[in-house]
DNA sequence: TCACAGTTGATGTGATCACAATAATGAGGG
DNA sequence: CCCTCATTATTGTGATCACATCAACTGTGA
């Protein structure tokens, strides 16, 4: 009976634990860009702004630390990290090999039926580019993306490339890239050229990065304002 | 003056926190084998094994658990993960590319200095092979193979690749692998060769790997036991 | 207007408690 | 000897409390 439930595909075991609900709506809220980097979270103010007391909080909030999607500062405070260049150059690097290794086993096993869903999303980003629903288009992409990530049955392969994608979640406000990358991707995919598809998916990240940095560098010329820094909730 | 304590290298900011501490040790035992694939745990177990409450112990294994190093099952219970031959080749695979990645940046920045040390490590390690001190020949894998990565000067990547080692380290009891691929590795790092650098690493992984799945599927024919597990400490 | 020292308030850490849920145990029948 | 079922012991989760430590504010002096 118990061997019958477990041969179902992905029952998903959610588990029914406070703070892991608490992890997932931190989650999104530093995807969606709800907490700015550099702004410090305490247990107790997210316990208040939940209803809940701050046990489960902290159990969530030391997950994201343990993933890098917070710090925890020597100062005893708990901020949403503010990447150096040099950080985010590392989490690049590492992101392509990652997410290369992905898209690459992914090639091996991709079906016809994936292929039409991933040209269907192509489209839709497209669309949403044109009508510069940015909100839609970032949603989109990260489908798009772990649709492919997906296909290689790496279960923690895909974490680890989530958590990377949490790092840099919050830097990545509205941020609108190409998508030939993303053509080519698939092209690669659809002829099951894992070599082809993987080197388009590092062009495309690639890409993102150097959009990112050279962002990151006007803003800091034009804005270099060491104002106090506040503390939130 | 703050500013000038900042400039330091690597001041290393020892966090003196009791579950720091904890979480130390924790891996410690993890990466000598003191605690087997299978085994569970529990926090009151731990704490009164260490003669602190359950609340840092807690922290620490929790730590633990998003790194994979140790597992909660749905049952409410903690377990050392017994990884599948599937997980292992999903760690490795991924190790390949994380691995391979530091070492070809390590390659760039390889002063003559590292050189003459690696080159010592290596000769410490077949001495150890000789005399078949396995703790010893463990050890100093370990202190080769991250001396290099160091070298690459990206701490995430160190930290990420540390976390895998600790994933498969319970499992690698008592295993006593070649070094001819640390050889080629050295001299891929000597010419400033990442490329050559960095497929001596993945033979020396694929080895590694190679000879733990086949020691695995002996055990698992010899021992098909499913007798009940216990639980320690 | 700014800088700096003194005080107050809030924070993370760790300990302890309560509780529902599960695992381990043991008795009773096949 | 093995399986089944009821009882007991132990577990993870979450809440609450105590405390040393630092951040944020206040007022004073230039």
């Amino acid at each position: 009976m118990a061997r019958r439930a477990a041969e179902i595909k992905l029952p998903v075991i959610e588990h029914d634990t406070l703070h892991g609900r608490i992890y997932h709506e931190l989650r999104k809220a530093l995807m969606s860009g709800a907490v700015q980097p550099g702004q410090s979270l305490s247990y107790r103010g997210l316990a208040d702004a939940l209803g809940t007391s701050p046990m489960p909080v902290r159990d969530a909030v030391r997950r994201l630390i343990t993933e890098r999607a917070l710090e925890a500062r020597p100062n005893r405070t708990i901020i949403v990290p503010k990447l150096s260049i040099e950080q985010i150059e590392e989490v690049y690097k590492i992101r392509i090999e990652l997410e290369g290794l992905a898209t690459e086993e992914a090639a091996a096993k991709v079906t016809d039926r994936d292929l039409t869903e991933l040209r269907g999303l192509e489209e839709e980003m497209e669309a949403a580019q044109k009508e510069g629903a940015v909100r839609k288009y970032v949603d989109l992409n990260w489908r798009f993306h772990f649709k492919i990530y997906a296909l290689a049955g790496m279960p923690q392969l895909t974490e680890l490339i989530e958590s990377l994608w949490l790092q840099i979640g919050p830097m990545i406000n509205k941020q609108l890239a190409a998508f030939d990358h993303h053509q080519a991707a698939v092209d690669g995919l659809s002829r099951r050229d894992g070599a082809a598809a993987r080197l388009a998916i590092a062009k495309d990240l690639s890409e993102a990065r150097e959009t990112l940095i050279s962002r990151l560098r006007a803003d800091q010329e034009e804005a270099p304002r060491p104002s106090r820094a506040r503390r939130a909730r």
